[in-house]
DNA sequence: TCCATTTGATACCTCCAGAGTATCAATTCG
DNA sequence: CGAATTGATACTCTGGAGGTATCAAATGGA
């Protein structure tokens, strides 16, 4: 028994003919009388009552016969959906995402994804840059959206945007009617910013940036989170400089305030190069067509 | 493709060795090794990234390897059930009774059919014994217990039980405090039975016992229930004559007394000549092992 | 009643898919 | 560097699936 003898058997049922169940399945008669019995043989069950007028279903016969449907759609559809998978239009893709980089370009992703491959299950993961790095390195992530790394050669990576980091300062902050802000204006300020180990992208860009206006920067508070970061300068206990992309509603207590010549840096799809996942490669396929 | 190509690639999903597959499905590797990449070719899917060391699944393969497994069972599955349908022991037994003979037997008789059977969908109906007959004609009832009825010669019968009729009357009648009850007494008796056209069997034995008592019955009131004609006896408009089996719990207003040589008639497991349904016979089967 | 038609079963033949054997090539490990 | 392991390839062979011809039984119309 296989999946060819259930066809012929539900083509038999169908028709109850077997000249025409025969036709249907493109061949002759005769060999497909025998293949019906083969059939009976082999289940040691009666499916047919038939003589050379009539033929009809047995009571098991109709049971054989549902089931028989099911299987073969069961069939069918592991057949199609094997290369829906190798294909990148049906699985799942585990996308790990930063505050730092995320905002606005997620959101598009996911409704890009969702629409041309609506059978991919998308499991998004908010983490911390560095966390991102490890865990695709682990493959415990798919893909992510992220801070440009240039330290990531084990990494496939496309541009998604360009961003420009922006100071924000207490509303009661000297700094906060200024029009633009030079590195020279951050000597004597208490900066909060990431740590490198969690940001390296942001910090080293801050870094940069202060060396080349001369001045050697203070980090007061280090904190972890963006969010921590916006809420301890909401405090007034200090500075910081975040992605532009961040600084609406900052609420009444802070002001953002752009840059002279504002460091910038790449926000970036990334993948494990060599990822066995095929949905990642129709994300890329996808992100192509895509402009932020 | 058909389910044995799923074998193969299930055995070598499972042991990621070619040569271990091979022998587990009793052949030798090189042509095992052929129908794996066969199966590929068919799917235009890669399921195992392999050199001559190591293989393993490819995403696409991991996937295809649950569905193949849920398929494969399915496919056995259903070779299985249709053996047990044509047995029997699984499907569907559509069994009408009626109130007239089913006291206490139909419980039994379902009790036994589920412990043996379990896979038996049991569909119980309870009707009129002229329904049954009409019903198990049209093939919309696949078994019942009803009263023995020797004009039906298409149907299968087997005795269960064998039942005698009993006079029930108002606990006021004179006769509740007759020791017995003869034929004669009943002469000048409003009597309530069930018409012949329903109840053809009870209504035939009254009608004899009465003709061997030399009376002629007066049948003042003919409702169709069993239960209705008990309520009228206790209402006081009449007498009847009904199975033994169904005098206990008659209430305090109804009383019931035995018959001088009461008429007795068949309770009976009954099918059509020739039913399809497998379950049928099982159940037949089952009977013969009981007794009542 | 008989013959034509329909329909499933049987006999016999052909051929290819799938299994076997022998062998190769690549990798690993002592 | 050679022995061992493992998957791939080349070639052969066989069983089973399909084809053709034909039969047998049932039906229906003349």
């Amino acid at each position: 028994m296989d999946t060819r003898h259930m066809r012929y058997f539900v083509a038999l049922a169908e028709t109850l003919h077997f000249g025409q169940a025969a036709a249907r399945m493109n061949m002759s008669q005769p060999p497909f009388s025998r293949q019906i019995a083969a059939i009976e043989k082999a289940l040691g069950v009666r499916l047919f009552e038939r003589n050379s007028r009539n033929v009809v279903l047995t009571t098991a016969g109709k049971h054989f016969l549902n089931d028989c449907r099911s299987v073969l759609a069961g069939f069918e559809a592991a057949c199609r959906d094997v290369q829906l998978v190798a294909n990148g239009a049906k699985g799942e893709l585990r996308l790990g995402f930063t505050m730092y980089a995320a905002q606005g370009i997620v959101p598009k992703l996911v409704r890009l994804l969702s629409d041309a491959a609506p059978d991919v299950r998308l499991v998004l993961e908010e983490r911390l840059p560095s966390d991102i790095d490890e865990l695709l390195l682990e493959a415990r992530l798919d893909a992510a959206v992220t801070l440009g790394n240039p330290t990531a050669p084990h990494l496939r990576t496309r541009l998604l945007a360009r961003d420009r980091l922006r100071l924000i300062v207490h509303a009661d902050h000297p700094l906060a009617s200024a029009e633009k802000v030079g590195a020279q204006a951050l000597a004597s300020e208490r900066l909060i910013a990431a740590p490198a180990s969690v940001v390296p992208t942001l910090r080293s860009a801050i870094g940069a940036y202060c060396a080349a206006g001369g001045i050697v920067p203070h980090f007061a508070l280090e904190p972890r989170l963006q969010h921590t970061i916006i809420r301890l300068v909401g405090e007034g206990l200090g500075v910081a400089l975040i992605p532009q992309s961040l600084c609406s509603d900052l609420g009444e207590t802070i002001v953002s305030r752009p840059l002279i010549d504002p460091p910038e840096f790449d926000v970036v799809l990334c993948a494990p190069t060599g990822s066995k996942n095929p949905a990642v490669g129709r994300l890329f396929e996808l992100v192509k067509q895509l402009s932020f």
